[in-house]
DNA sequence: GTAATAATTAGATATCTGTCTAATTATCTA
DNA sequence: TAGATAATTAGACAGATATCTAATTATTAC
């Protein structure tokens, strides 16, 4: 996990937003446009961002592209954070 | 929690390093400091941040500051991205 | 009170970032 | 091929942010 990439990119409110939509499944850049007031080149800019971060992955589908989680990614991130814990701190665990 | 903040706050690799220094327990302030190359003032920012996004809490002990985490916050915030894997999705669980 | 030490605040600055408009690329359909 | 639609890239710009130096506040010790 490119831990950096990943902070950087959890901490904007839009791209957050861009995630909890695709938690339900797949959509297309158009149909998470739809939901936000920026014009299509800043959604491509965040799409950017995410994908940098490995937190969406792409797939073309004729004129579209598809976004959809890359779930394993969060998975790493919340094992960062738990991490963190002062009192779970296991002996052994790699840092 | 503000969650806002406690995003922006991780998104800083030098704040994610202060707070790894206190998951082994508190510290002052110029201990912390001792471990990065940066300047004191530009650390009391980074504290600042991080007493914003409640992540961290002080206590004065005569000329010092002491530092601690507050972990509950870190709870939360795996809490959140926990919540973004689109198979664990509870229905009940709020958002 | 004065000096020394710890830490913060004030103010400046260079870089980063989110947004926009305009132009470009990719695909589909007639 | 031409036109329409979907999405991205290029380039500009305002606002945010990480850093610094200098000044200030708080505490301790003499």
């Amino acid at each position: 996990m490119r831990q950096q990439e990943v902070f950087k990119a959890m901490a904007d409110p839009t791209r957050r937003a861009i995630l909890k939509r695709l938690q339900a499944g797949s959509l297309t850049a158009g149909e998470i446009g739809a939901a936000f007031a920026i014009t299509s080149a800043s959604l491509s800019h965040h799409f950017n961002v995410l994908k940098r971060a490995d937190l969406v992955r792409t797939e073309r589908r004729g004129q579209h592209i598809v976004y959809s989680l890359n779930s394993t990614v969060f998975e790493d991130l919340a094992r960062v954070l738990l991490d963190l814990f002062p009192s779970r701190n296991q002996p052994g665990a790699k840092s």
